[in-house]
DNA sequence: GAGACGTGGTATTTATTTTAGACCATAGCC
DNA sequence: GGCTATGGTCTAAAATAAATACCACGTCTC
């Protein structure tokens, strides 16, 4: 079964794989921060703000990878690379742009979810 | 400044808050599997596959902090544990019907994304 | 000319998270 | 008696993330 080279062609789940690459703790941060424009590596890491060197380069790799962003080395002196959406990161706006609008309209109800959640658990 | 009370009170980043939660690599899941109907706990690990116990029971607990999904204990022998959807659970749904949208419509261009980055990255 | 700073990262070490698996009490089935 | 199932928790090992130092190169300041 594992030695069935037609098992590396069967696609997983679309969800499921689509889910894991945007399932993760920065990839996402760092759309939404491309999502204004073009950014360095170092504009990068200040404009997400918490996030370290190693991650952003991981994810941001990763997000190449799959087809979201571009990235573009020019060779100057100091070195200037640059990163921005493709069209599928572009396109991927438009459903994020859905949960983000989900985000702030709902993010009252959870905070308060969260309260009552600790009030029900704190007098046991 | 740490001990100062009143910074437990402000509020993230309404956005940032939302994608810590979401921005996982089960709760999506997770969710997805409940908006078909109430699950019991086994029923989910089966459902999701892939997920660990502990890893189910860690997810649970914080989407139902969160507001997001309600347990039900009934004290039957053996214990019967039942998870559903909240109305901010079911209504997170809606959003999530866009990414499950866009996952679908754009698999194929990141399967081909991926498979150009391979080939364009073999030669060096 | 020595030191600090900025460029885009990588390497290494440490801390955190995830996973796999055993384990629990209880009961039904055969 | 032994296997199954229930809903989890505990522990130890593996994988991942974070913190930090470092690189070559150039500019600016003193």
């Amino acid at each position: 079964m594992t030695d069935n080279q037609s098992i590396s062609f069967e696609q997983p789940c679309p969800i499921r794989d689509v889910l894991d690459r945007i399932g993760d703790k920065w990839s996402l941060l760092v759309l939404h921060s491309l999502s204004e424009g073009t950014l360095r590596f170092n504009e990068l890491v200040r404009n997400v703000g918490d996030i370290s060197k190693q991650m952003l380069s991981k994810t941001l790799k990763r997000l190449e990878k799959d087809g979201f962003i571009k990235r573009t080395l020019f060779p100057e002196v100091p070195l200037r690379v640059e990163y921005e959406l493709t069209d599928i990161g572009k396109s991927f706006l438009e459903p994020m742009a859905g949960l983000i609008i989900w985000a702030n309209t709902n993010h009252q109800d959870i905070v308060l979810a969260r309260q009552q959640y600790q009030l029900a658990n704190s007098n046991r």
